[in-house]
DNA sequence: CTGAAAGCGCTTACAG
DNA sequence: CTGAAAGCGCTTACAG
């Protein structure tokens, strides 16, 4: 395996001008530069990027922690950002903490260890200020996604969860529902807070006073959506709509509904969050709530390589407005009709 | 930040001491362990990846390079094989080739450059045997992962794409079809071929001659599937049942079914390929042949461990058998009542 | 514009 | 069971 110093020596230069061609750094003259070129090529030589890593005591490589990959939504905004990283160079390291703390730090430890130039990070359910004060020492830049953490100065890409409950339950309000359901989501979750805080805000706007009952946590997963769908139809017949957590606890909710004989959109109305390509697929397609996953990976990524570069801006969040997107899950006609 | 030097004076060793405890080789006395132990806590000593990789010339990643990660068979595959990695102190880097060799070629020399460990690789349309030698060269393990390449000597884990077609295709007519369609895939592909093969052989058995304007390609995707299925309508009114070549190809097909009125299951059996998890929730749900994705992930980090660890034996295939899963998208009535 | 040389932090062959 | 030392292949500060 040729290295740079046969490189030199096979075109009679130092390794610093090879080095210096390899990354188009310093001012090389054309002759030396082909030569060098040249010499690369009849060798075969591969540069050896272990090398240069541990050199510069930092590596060309980034870091993806998700809770869950499984997830249409993840998978999105993983090829955001995957895009964004090889557009740069960079590599993508990926690891699922399935919420799982313990995991994550481990694959947290790994990076660290590999001199990786940064992190994007999802963070796994009990997350604590105090775990990425550490990670704040050890310099690594970390931007947060889809989650965010209080008290910290990271960068935080997201959307706007509260507006997106709001504008969501503003919808079910206006087809004429009154009484309205929340389910799906960990207790612990603040997306969850913040989407039910929206929710609740718009019934009490229009004087409806939240029941309890009405709003069930559940695994953010299709078997938790289908039990969460399942106790609530059991307890609380009143209900006319179903405001879902996400996309994907909607659509377990839908299974429920089905087995039942109930039919979305006409028997309850029902709705999503996220805007995962099956939304659009699914019968009767789910209204739910845009919220650009490809483009959080996107952002997220754009955010890393800044701080990679040495930007020390305060920290920044960059909200995605969500978008209500209407389609046919909660059905174009006057729900009283069925409620 | 502490070195192995730094631990090795702190508490009175060699560095080859040091060295060894880290990664539990060697006999070291337990005495002497505790001491190193003690003096990397004290020192908040972190293990330099990047140092060791240089000085073993491998390293502890590997890649796993994916056509399309948006496509939740591949998301399942992904948590599989991310498991598997991390279960074994693997760093796994991911990209995505969108089928596009130069993507490819382009991660592949990366990973090489980082003195990757081993490589997962779905490969992307038109990738050649050629290419695939050169890498042999350089000596990377490679697994190929659901799809083949004739003519390499790597080891292959998949299904079989043949006998997936025939299950497929026997169901339909054990369910009265005579007019079956087969549609999506691109021409190129060898899976499509293999399922298609499998398709058609079936209709022979049954001495139904194969109609070639039932079958068509298509980009496997949503909307791939939507406008093949329109065109199919147009001029194939006689088609009482579409093999489709993969779930997602089904959806589609499944969403201009709907515009026009029609119903899965009901007017038209469909079936798919894979069993991603949304199939068992559309309405109705999708009658399809089960890959498992995650099992094929696991076995594909399983076998690249192997491989990784030295072993040589001659290639191995590690087909996982395509199981038949009966839903509602075929109906559960006589088609020909709608035929 | 180019060269000589130190050093990044490990691991391992060798000696004891 | 442990130590001294070479070397993995780069990059960069320095000198010219």
């Amino acid at each position: 395996m040729a290295t740079i110093v046969d490189v030199a020596k096979h075109c009679g230069v130092s390794t610093a001008t090879v080095s210096m061609v390899l990354r188009d750094k310093g001012r090389i003259s054309d002759k030396t530069r082909q030569r060098v070129l040249q010499a690369i090529d009849e060798l075969g030589y591969v540069y050896n990027q272990t090398a240069a890593n541990l050199r510069n005591q930092h590596s060309n490589q980034i870091g993806l922690l998700l809770n869950d990959i499984t997830n249409p939504f993840y998978s999105e905004m993983t090829a955001g950002l995957s895009q964004e990283m090889e557009d740069n160079d960079l590599m993508l390291f990926l690891a699922n903490s399935e919420d799982a703390v313990a995991r994550q730090k481990k694959f947290i430890e790994s990076l660290l260890s590999q001199k990786a130039g940064g992190l994007v990070l999802c963070p796994a359910k009990g997350t604590d200020q105090k775990f990425l004060a550490t990670l704040k020492r050890r310099q690594l830049p970390v931007i947060l996604a889809v989650r965010d953490i209080e008290g910290t100065d990271y960068d935080y890409v997201g959307t706007d969860n509260f507006y997106g409950g709001q504008l969501v339950t503003q919808h079910l309000l206006d087809l004429g529902h009154r009484h309205i359901a929340f389910i799906g989501g960990d207790k612990a979750s603040k997306n969850r807070a913040s989407r039910m805080g929206g929710y609740m805000s718009k019934l009490i706007e229009h004087n409806i006073t939240p029941q309890l009952g009405w709003m069930a946590t559940c695994p953010a997963t299709r078997n938790g959506g289908a039990a969460a769908m399942e106790t609530l139809l059991k307890h609380h017949p009143e209900v006319t709509a179903v405001v879902c957590y996400h996309d994907i606890v909607a659509f377990g909710a839908i299974r429920t509904l089905r087995q039942h004989q109930l039919e979305p959109g006409k028997d309850i109305a029902i709705t999503g969050f996220d805007d995962v390509p099956e939304a659009a697929d699914t019968y009767p397609a789910l209204t739910t709530i845009s919220v650009s996953a490809r483009e959080i990976g996107r952002r997220a990524g754009e955010a890393l390589l800044e701080r990679i570069r040495g930007n020390t801006e305060p920290q920044k969040r960059i909200i995605i407005p969500p978008k209500l997107v209407i389609r046919q899950s909660c059905g174009y006609t006057d729900p009283n009709d069925n409620g």
